[in-house]
DNA sequence: CCTTATTCATGATAGTTATCATGAATAAAT
DNA sequence: ATTTATTCATGATAACTATCATGAATAAGG
């Protein structure tokens, strides 16, 4: 049952979108191939006709959720802009929010995929692709604030932040058990992160 | 063939350092039941005597990495004092060495397994016991520093510098094919962590 | 000593999963 | 319209793995 080109395109994207949201909700080793195509709305016969194997797409679903999220934190900056808040607090603020934390599935790829993808020889390097998609857009936000200081200095303010922001949300997740630690550690990171740009 | 009790403790001793170790490398899923018997130097038949599922393994070989982690910082600053040197610097820069960002089995269990166990029931909250153990320690080197201040202050002090270090390690490992780049996560997730605390 | 309880090794078992093989259906090309 | 190429569904296959069952060896207790 052959499909016309627009159908197949849309079949392979849907497998790249049902990948980045299970791989991240349940885990790379945690979602079976058939689970995602079944996802997709296809069998798992489907698949290797898309993708060579499963971990080519782990490291395709990697970096284009990363991506994805870049450009997510770019129309947050133009709406911050809109409303006259600071595009970098909303940005850190909408990544520390407790539905993110509870969320995985729709939250960063770099906090639920992270060290399973930095132990895969072919995932980890796509995955720090993304990663520097994702510290572009932070390190434009330094330079506009800090327009004296160099480069450098806003490359390792966006690293830094980054950090402070990924960490939080793990450890937010870890101490889940106890809300008040939880959302203590997502305000704190928060808090810490904004400090990063200063 | 019976063993006597203390070759037994041995054995589950053994058992726990080796899952330590191994789920800090290859991931909890990564490493089957009888991997890590065989590094213990037992067969995958003396696991169920020890334990009454893999998942409970790795539950307490969680808790008790990062308690491990816990009990080390406070030799970190036993020393450091004797050096005449920051205590709470010595611990961060040591975290966040290119050694332990390399060595994934030697460094921190939860930058290396957190997520692996937030998502599992029995794993994640046994995982929080052992983060809280980390956090005691920072928080009293944040108290030092900051007297005057409450202790809600020193808490999510504690909270802040923690999440920069693991994030901090998670970004060094992604951008490792890039060893500038890596290194400067380092550096900059280290500096955020000591500002955490003032 | 001799009995008993128990630890570990060996050997199933059952379930899961990545990947391959085949064929039906059909888009595209002629 | 007919042929060809290709996509997807169905159905293997071959590993792998958590867990259980059994038995040999032996520590502990009498």
């Amino acid at each position: 049952m052959k499909v016309d080109q627009q159908t197949m395109a849309a079949h392979r994207a849907a497998i790249l979108k049902q990948a980045g949201r299970l791989f991240r909700k349940r885990g790379i080793d945690g979602v079976a191939v058939a689970d995602i195509t079944g996802a997709a709305g296809l069998t798992h016969g489907a698949f290797y006709g898309h993708f060579p194997s499963k971990a080519a797409l782990a490291a395709e679903a990697c970096r284009e959720s990363l991506e994805r999220s870049a450009a997510y934190w770019r129309k947050e900056i133009a709406q911050a802009r809109r409303d006259g808040v600071d595009p970098l607090a909303a940005i850190i603020d909408d990544y520390l929010t407790p539905t993110k934390r509870d969320q995985h599935d729709r939250s960063c790829a770099i906090t639920t995929l992270g060290h399973e993808a930095s132990r895969d020889a072919e995932v980890g390097p796509a995955m720090g692709s993304g990663v520097e998609a994702l510290l572009t857009v932070l390190q434009e936000l330094v330079a506009e604030r800090r327009p004296k200081a160099g480069p450098a200095v806003h490359a390792d303010a966006a690293l830094a932040a980054l950090a402070a922001m990924n960490g939080g949300l793990t450890l937010a997740r870890l101490l889940a058990a106890n809300p008040k630690r939880s959302a203590a550690a997502l305000k704190a990171a928060a808090a810490l992160a904004k400090r990063a740009a200063d």
